[in-house]
DNA sequence: GTCAAATATTGAACCTGATTCAAAAAATGC
DNA sequence: GCATTTTTTGAATCAGGTTCAATATTTGAC
């Protein structure tokens, strides 16, 4: 038994190394310069090994998004702690996903290649299950916020949607937004800046719409309004993330993008 | 002078001929199975002459997302067109993607995949900027909607807030649904179904919540309201969407999806 | 400790398919 | 008709993902 247990550990360390070389090359190179077997050499294993444990290049994409949703997971676990109205936790939700976003750019573009058909077909059927398991936990913190808030009566259901059913518009928006503000010039070209904070201003008038209570009002017809929501988002980086919201860089690269390889030239 | 327009014409009638069989191939075998050979081979060009045209695959990609938004313009043309209320109109821009999404749903594959951050960088500049330009007349139909709403009293913008400013948090609602649908498997965990229709609903409480008049009222306590919003989206099918709502295959899809050479098999 | 069997690792060879570019063909214009 | 320029060709090159026969290591029995 015990030579098992320690072979399956063993396999599991090398594979959190692999994982951890591949997001480095990540932040270091970007998606699009990893390479299978520099990824091995770096952790002094030789390709085939790195094909012991994932499928494929696209297969370890999948691998490591799923890994990278613990992080996220993390930030939403402090919401579902957070001793606040439903509808401020709900909301610090996008909250989280947008710092986290600004933090470390190359998830949310990893996860929005990897979400691509093409990759996410790509990976193995087993890998796909694991990562939407690593993701069940996001959608647990979600349902339970919104369940609660039901319950208390901060929000009115008539219509007997799923927790879920009610948050998708929420989470689609969220996701949506990352896709924007990825696609390099997009924004700029409809002179759109600022893509976090109109994304937060529409959570709040969409968790309105919903009819979430206590309503953020907007009806004073001021530019007041936008400092409002900025002191408000204020308030609670300070009391959840004060840890998040200085700098805004990839947590582990040691490198600017600059370095990195540009097609093209 | 002529030789020079005649010469320019079969350029770009060329391009064309590209173009369409890229496309053809697609639905065909999927994105993941395009070849740059069998591009030419089938238009009877060789490899090195579609390089003349595009400077990599990449590009290829980009370049046809770029014509297939001409196709999404000519729904949003007929919006632009259409003599109904503002708000119905800005509603009826996100029913003209969710129908033109489940007709040809190749193309919003395409498009998440050529919005990703490793595909657009791998395309040229000039064909970034093409595609971006190729999109213009969208991002106009709408900003056009918007501005006679806040003309009209319909939308109130207390804020002084741009028309697409406005706008983003319904476009993003629905670039995100579009990506969540793709992961294949995603909403099924969630036992999410009916993504599009949640969408519209959604789309719905946003007006709301931006005050867009005439709001649409959700406050009987039954569960009617699906079916209202049914009914209203069914309307709007039959006035500007007729040919749209019957069958929903892509549009030269001549054999079925099974076709598709299947990885890991 | 030794050895055969079972397991794990290696990395060079293989393979696919994108991209290039020297040679061949076609078009131009004198 | 011919020299020059432009265009097309497709075989050769190249990159990098993936495989697998050979090699090394570990195991467990004796």
């Amino acid at each position: 038994m015990s030579i098992q247990e320690r072979k399956q550990r063993q396999f599991a360390e090398r594979e959190q190394q692999f994982l951890d070389a591949a997001k480095h090359e990540i932040c270091q190179r970007g998606i699009l310069a990893v390479q299978m077997a520099r990824i091995a050499r770096q952790c002094d294993y030789s390709t085939g090994t790195l094909y012991q444990h994932f499928a494929s290049k696209e297969d370890l994409f999948v691998a490591l998004n799923a890994e990278m949703a613990a992080q996220r997971t993390a930030l939403f676990e402090r919401v579902r702690q957070w001793r606040a109205p439903t509808r401020d936790r709900m909301f610090a939700l996008t909250l989280a996903d947008t710092l986290f976003a600004q933090r470390q750019p190359e998830h949310f573009r990893l996860s929005q290649y990897v979400t691509t058909e093409v990759i996410w077909q790509a990976a193995s059927p087993e890998r796909r299950q694991q990562c939407l398991e690593a993701h069940r936990p996001l959608g647990e913190v979600v349902e339970q916020v919104v369940r609660e808030a039901i319950d208390k009566g901060d929000l009115p259901n008539p219509q007997q949607l799923a927790p879920l059913e009610l948050a998708i518009g929420q989470w689609a928006m969220g996701v949506g937004m990352h896709t924007l503000v990825h696609a390099e010039g997009l924004l700029q070209y409809y002179d759109l800046n600022q893509p976090y904070e109109l994304l937060l201003q529409h959570v709040q008038r969409h968790l309105n719409a919903l009819n979430w209570q206590p309503l953020f009002d907007e009806n004073k017809n001021t530019t007041q309004n936008a400092e409002r929501l900025n002191h408000y988002v204020a308030g609670i980086c300070n009391t959840l993330f004060t840890d998040l919201c200085s700098n805004h860089q990839c947590r582990d690269n040691d490198a600017s993008n600059a370095k990195r390889k540009k097609p093209h030239e």
